[in-house]
DNA sequence: ATAGTGTTTCCAGTTACTGGAAGGTCAAGC
DNA sequence: GCTTGACCTTCCAGTAACTGGAAACACTAT
């Protein structure tokens, strides 16, 4: 199975799939005498629960992670568990923020006429520094 | 008004204000004899657009672009709504996605014991590739 | 034999900053 | 006048997670 096979495999695209692969994230494949890489079906379900893995958000590192207690036969449920909890609530974090986001600027759009007078209440509202600023870290 | 004066005014880290000069998103502070830069109010006031926008997930050349809306006084309303309703959209389908995301990473948490013990949902379900693969661009 | 497609490596670019080093400047205190 | 410390400056590098593209080599079909 080479690359683009794997990659079509895994659902990734070619690039990605070497990537990860570079990066250590999958094994590195065998290969063939001329030197095209070869992968087997272990590397291919790992690529799969990688493609998964990112899907859902979580980072190459959480995947690194992730993909350890994937291997470890002998891993609690727990640790699982633990990352993926955290990233449950990171997401429901960020739909809170996209909530609003959305509530305050659908109420800008409808406050706009749209029309060819340069009245426009979304302009204006960006200008108003309504929501907290950010902090240097 | 100094660098850092700005960057409290506009609520923007320092070297970020310094960044959306260096790439012109707002026009190049004047200079103090000793080289400092000194920004007045119309690029404070820019600036903390330019922080609205990007709050509300505007990348920068969206931001250059309503900038261009914001100093226009001729622009037509349509303009900016067209630009803001097309984000409006983008937001809503990220919250589609994200409730998805949610929905099946919650099923996953719920159906894991989170014990000692090794069986797992949750890597069980990142390992099947339920959802729709990536294609490459 | 040759055309066309696929694969390799490697380097560079993307986005939107952020961190850090090396060095100049300013105001206060002694 | 000198030092201290907090600013400020420039510039370079690095981050995340790829993506694009060039140059060269390999495989397949005609």
């Amino acid at each position: 199975m080479n690359n683009s096979a794997a990659s079509k495999a895994a659902g990734l695209p070619a690039k990605t799939v070497r990537y990860y692969a570079d990066i250590g994230l999958v094994p590195a494949p065998a290969r063939s005498g001329s030197g095209y890489r070869s992968y087997d079906d272990a590397s291919v379900r790992k690529l799969i629960f990688v493609r998964r893995a990112r899907e859902f958000g979580f980072s190459i590192s959480e995947c690194r992670e992730l993909l350890g207690l994937y291997e470890d036969r002998r891993r609690s449920s727990a640790d699982v568990k633990r990352i993926a909890t955290a990233r449950l609530e990171e997401i429901a974090k960020k739909q809170h923020e996209l909530q609003s986001l959305h509530d305050e600027l659908a109420h800008l759009v409808d406050a706009c006429r749209g029309d060819d007078r340069p009245d426009c209440p979304i302009i204006d509202g960006l200008g108003n520094p309504r929501s907290e600023p950010r902090t240097a870290p």
